[in-house]
DNA sequence: ATTATACCCTGAGTGC
DNA sequence: TGCACTCAGGGTATAA
């Protein structure tokens, strides 16, 4: 579900609801999320000031004033819902965790499959601790992250391109939907192993893909089902989807080979058999 | 070591 | 309408 650019799009949400506020109280309905919530979450970060909101590859970290930061994963199918006229109508038996801001804001956090969770760090230790350990470099504005850098880093393996995109250690961020976009953008094949791929080539992908979240940041992400702004709204990204889903129709770049669907490595991937070699 | 597979969980969609 | 089945944006513990 959340790939970077609707995470992105739910931490922008979350910034000046929770910037600079606390929680006031936390509502635990059900511990047992990928990981069980520590039972005392609320003990340990009602009424401390949170300092930011941030984004890291998929997850969401509010860091607060005490050192501590929580970190937060949708998994597939994680919502986050900030209260309005228009959010939140009714309950779902699936609202796992209810905060109430400083501010008197209701953020419900959403999620029918559980494979999110909820757990804390020093955020002085965030970058020793796993999985930030070993993330990547974020495929949005990283200093570190370049044509160059990104080429070594796949030369280094023998996967698939589909697989290494999707890989959080190679480049962070990227899910199912964005790795066939950026593909099919960057004209390369799925199937291409990483370690034939030329450095034009690797500056070319990585060119598509930032491309790609750009725009779909700016679309609000994408909603196939579960993605939602926090403020109710769909994300429209997915009508300018032009691999993922789009088995069947014309390839918009050669007009005149029909997409194909495949499964690779578990996933769905979409491709155009002439334009991406 | 690196690379593939199975699995966590619920809901939506399809075909019979 | 109901049942059986497949698939879904992710990540990790296993096996190969």
């Amino acid at each position: 579900m959340p790939e970077l650019p609707e995470v992105e799009t739910i931490c922008q949400a979350l910034k000046p609801v929770l910037e600079g506020y606390s929680f006031q109280k936390i509502q635990l309905n059900r511990l047992d999320l990928r990981y069980p919530i520590s039972y005392n979450l609320e003990n340990k970060l009602a009424h401390h000031p949170i300092n930011l909101v941030r984004r890291r590859a998929k997850y969401l970290l509010v860091d607060f004033s005490h050192n501590l930061t929580l970190i937060w994963h949708l998994g597939m199918s994680g919502r986050v819902i900030i209260e309005n006229k228009k959010a939140l109508l009714k309950t779902s038996p699936h609202d796992h965790v209810i905060f109430i801001t400083s501010n008197n804001q209701k953020i419900v956090y959403r999620d029918p499959r559980r494979f999110g969770f909820l757990k804390l760090s020093p955020t002085c230790q965030l970058n020793e601790i796993a999985p930030f350990n070993t993330l990547g470099a974020e495929a949005l504005n990283d200093p570190h992250l370049n044509g160059h850098t990104f080429h070594q880093r796949l030369i280094q393996r023998r996967i698939s391109l589909k697989s290494a995109l999707l890989d959080q250690k190679i480049i962070a961020g990227v899910g199912n939907i964005y790795a066939s976009e950026a593909l099919w953008q960057a004209k390369l094949s799925p199937f291409r192993l990483t370690d034939t791929i030329t450095l034009a080539e690797a500056e070319r992908l990585l060119k598509e893909l930032q491309d790609v979240l750009r725009r779909a940041i700016a679309a609000g992400g994408s909603t196939l089902r579960d993605h939602i702004r926090p403020n109710g709204d769909i994300g429209y990204f997915q009508h300018e989807f032009k691999a993922y889903n789009c088995e069947h129709k014309l390839c918009a770049y050669c007009q005149s080979v029909y997409l194909c669907k495949t499964m690779q490595n578990g996933r769905a991937t979409y491709y155009c058999k002439a334009c991406q070699q």
